[in-house]
DNA sequence: ATGAAAGCGCTAACAA
DNA sequence: TTGTTAGCGCTTTCAT
């Protein structure tokens, strides 16, 4: 049989070989497959059956370079102070999940990456002038500020997950931690409890604002009361250990737990059952996130909610107005106390 | 003042810009840049030093559509009949970690894609020939074993976490979900269960294979016993009410519940609790995944362990090996029990 | 409505 | 060792 029938599905490299294919010039492909109007409608939907026939799709490489946009948003999570070489931070992940979604939503792709400033001072930049990326967004800060606040003031498609400070360049969107710090540490109080250990590494600067919003309810609140504070990795290994020596270490007159992360509220609660210490009855427990697990936890959680959802779409909207060179403020979500059982 | 002293660092836009600078041709600067031996010791140090003082670095776009390598692996998330809309599945984001880690390790970069078959049944043409990556990471086949076969049938570069069939074509890593199964079946048998109810939604390839497992196991044992199944969504939200109704549903001597993930299990713990059934007296209940948390319940997870760092090695090597153009087999990872108090 | 041609920024073959 | 040049695949004026 001669295969004059087989309409020979060559995969097409192109767009010059999808003109031939379709008897007209290469620009006028470019045009129909854009979807633009300046195209006979007859011949655009010609071209678009040959492509889909062929599954062709043009080079977003060859297109980015050549309207310089590429279409893809850059997600950075900065790992300086963190010990652990893993993205394992569960409110992170759920963070990326909610910008991944309204991403895709507005048709942006994203590049994800791990970024290690200690070994890499240009972490940043290589990013933002790598010509990958038509915006940056920063999951956290870490201890990262100064970088950031150098880097966007020259470079304006950047939003950061994390704490504003006066007079800073770089936009932030984040929880209101000082709120949120202050919010546990009334609701603690006003549980009866005095006696309050806060469990968390404030070199991170949002870790750094709940201690502090902590320590300024404390101050307001008229009550014999003291707070200490133990710095607690982030990585899931060391996480136990640290916070079972601070459990040895503490005040035995503690009675109440303020940890900086829903995990490490639960890693807590953990170790406290094991040590024969009851929750909240010996010790109130109260976390930080609202994470989805937070009423899995036997007793459940009571925690500092963090809205991820808007938290991320406050982020994509405060990033699509700066790559149109809008200049965007920060912007602060609230923080809400969620009553569960644990405190 | 005049500014005759200024360095006048404006941004260098192009390799030829540097290249006037530093007094050199463009090639010269490509070559210094790219580290490679053809340049003058002298000379490649003098371009790196300018480059690294004016903060400039090739355009990744022009340099991946001149080589047709772009330095990108796509990593898709397909999610075809599970419910939720968001990348929520924390076995997933795990394993995502882990291949991020591994990946930049290997100077790769990230595309992250969350797919959705039924509203695009092109979801993965559109990365394999977006010119965007070099090879695709597909983390779970989802329900789209047949999409994934075509593909793969001429798109060598593709690697999927999840279940190998006799005579597949495209290129499986996973856990050994029918040995993980009888794992877990045989150890509730051991243990004196015999009315085991399966929870887990077995569109999935995993999920179909774990129960299957856990069926055989059971006919090979010579006892009275039978097994239950009810489906139960991935999507936080409504797995509670799922497993919930089930629990309500099922026969009454039901004395064990196989989850088909750590998630689904610690549901199910939390929701006996309400109930005041005991775990394990009176219902034993054993998982899949081996995540972070399943140290962190009360009591703490029995579950079948997926190795994620290995497997995630697992993926990258293979992926790299079949971006040289080697046909590399699927591979299986094996299950293990991971003994603690719930089963 | 369509074609021709220039050029995005880079790399690599070829020349010198 | 370095410079010159062609061209990766696409979009977009400018002509027609």
């Amino acid at each position: 049989m001669i295969d004059e029938a087989a309409p020979k599905p060559r995969r097409l490299r192109n767009i010059a070989e999808l003109a031939k294919l379709a008897g007209v010039s290469a620009g006028t492909v470019s045009r129909a497959l854009a979807g633009k109007g300046l195209v006979r409608a007859e011949t655009r939907e010609r071209i678009q059956a040959l492509a889909r026939e062929h599954g062709f799709r043009p080079n977003q490489m060859a297109s980015g370079l050549r309207t310089g946009q590429t279409g893809v948003i850059g997600i950075a999570i900065p790992l300086g102070h963190e010990q652990g070489q893993h993205i394992s931070d569960p409110f992170f992940m759920s963070l990326l999940g909610n910008l991944a979604d309204t991403l895709v939503d507005r048709g942006y792709d994203i590049i994800l990456r791990k970024c290690l400033p200690n070994q890499d001072p240009d972490w940043l930049d290589r990013l933002t002038v790598s010509g990958m990326v038509d915006g940056v967004l920063l999951i956290g800060q870490s201890d990262q500020f100064e970088t950031i606040e150098r880097v966007a003031a020259s470079y304006l498609p950047l939003v950061v997950w994390g704490t504003y400070r006066q007079n800073q360049t770089h936009c932030a969107v984040g929880t209101d931690s000082f709120a949120g710090g202050q919010l546990a540490a009334n609701h603690l109080l006003s549980s009866g409890k005095q006696r309050i250990v806060f469990l968390g590494d404030t070199r991170g600067l949002e870790i750094e604002r709940r201690l502090a919003g902590a320590r300024a309810a404390l101050e307001a609140a008229q009550a014999p009361h003291w707070m200490e504070h133990y710095a607690v990795p982030l990585s899931a290994d060391q996480m136990a250990e640290a916070i079972g020596s601070a459990l040895e270490v503490m005040d035995p007159r503690t009675d109440a737990i303020f940890a900086a992360s829903d995990l490490i509220a639960m890693t807590a609660i953990r170790l406290l059952h094991e040590r024969n210490r009851s929750v909240p009855g010996d010790i109130a427990v109260i976390g930080f996130d609202d994470l989805p697990v937070a009423e899995q936890t036997t007793p459940q959680l009571t925690t500092i909610k963090q809205d991820v959802a808007n938290g991320a779409r406050a982020m994509a909207s405060c990033l699509m107005r700066r790559m149109r060179g809008e200049t965007v403020p920060s912007q602060t979500m609230p923080a809400r106390l969620i009553l569960r059982g644990s405190a």
